[in-house]
DNA sequence: CCTGCCATGTAACTCGTTACATGATTAC
DNA sequence: GTAATCATGTAACGAGTTACATGGCAGG
């Protein structure tokens, strides 16, 4: 079993879903597209972690409802307590940041001021999903035991390391400000 | 060409390096073995982006030192310039956050925990390569034509991404610690 | 004696993305 | 009309990991 697997198992002890439905979900924690989840729900459900129902539909497809399993549950609260293997984080933007010396200060500068408009976008909308949660839930939610106890952690973590990097990347165009002698123009500019 | 080629082009445009190096030093921005970073050489110094020298060696193996070629560089250059792809972050312990009301409190401690304790070596560590690069280069690392600018602005992202998730971890933890009804026991003191 | 570093490579595998395939309904 | 949403699946490919293979030197 792989960490998506296990992903998919904790959102099934939220409620039961079609595998569409994990898709979307799915987004929030561990980027997956829909076809590698719907081959890993069957395997899931060959294994006897989940089952499921079909669920017939009138002006919509029919879908599966996978619920999960006592020995689903069981192998997921197993995995949970054991230490988990280390982040990868694999982001384009850093190599270019990287090698951000070999290009001129117009492309540096527009690729920080793009970086921050993306994720000015994340933080406002990561707050209403966050404002949403609190009025919905309200104290509830920071109860260890409430089955949005997580979702909320993490959304909160989001949020933390969003700010985080809109105050990096203003700090950095700080710094190309400063230093502002020459090579305001392009590549042609710069020696060897 | 992927964005694990032109990490290894931004590395060599710092200065040449055998394929054995690069695996070491790409480590701090996007992970990746020897098994694919040597047939990757090979491809990009097909295609002409890369060359290299044989260097004899008494009592180490022999090795290729590689550099990269104006055909690489400006590959590079057009690359840069361009807006990235959007990050991806794959981290079980995310999945594990997620699904943290599934187990008991201890457990749900001693993963927040051990968090905590590996990413305060990893501050400390950061810390130290900060310290040595500043000392080593001095003013000119701010400056934006220093081959070591990406680096250090790099460095500096990361402690805070680092320190950042360290209160993250504390704060989850005091939330742990306030409501503090029952189930300071194991799994089967939970409902279902 | 055994681990770890240096150094390069290949083979087999898993994981993840893109593209192909289908088809009805709703909204612009 | 044409794109978007719902809904499921497979096939082909690319990216990444684990394991196999070799071998000398240094340090505990």
């Amino acid at each position: 079993m792989n960490a998506l697997g296990y992903a998919l198992l904790g959102m099934l002890m939220r409620k039961p879903c079609s595998g569409y439905e994990l898709t979307q979900l799915l987004e929030v924690f561990w980027r997956a597209k829909h076809s590698q989840v719907y081959p890993l729900l069957a395997k899931l459900e060959q294994e006897q972690y989940v089952t499921f129902e079909h669920v017939e539909q009138t002006g919509k497809p029919d879908k599966k409802i996978y619920s999960i399993t006592d020995k689903g549950k069981k192998l997921l609260q197993k995995w949970i307590a054991q230490t988990p293997a280390a982040p990868v984080i694999r982001d384009e933007f850093l190599i270019k940041v990287y090698s951000i010396w070999l290009t001129d200060k117009n492309t540096a500068k527009k690729l920080f001021w793009e970086r921050i408009s993306t994720f000015e976008e994340k933080v406002t909308h990561r707050k209403e999903e966050i404002k949403k949660m609190e009025e919905e839930y309200g104290e509830t939610i920071t109860n260890f035991t409430s089955r949005h106890f997580g979702r909320y952690l993490l959304f909160k973590r989001k949020l933390r390391q969003e700010e985080e990097e809109i105050i990096w990347c203003r700090w950095v165009l700080d710094l190309l400000d400063k230093a502002n002698e020459d090579s305001e123009t392009s590549i042609e500019g710069k020696r060897e």
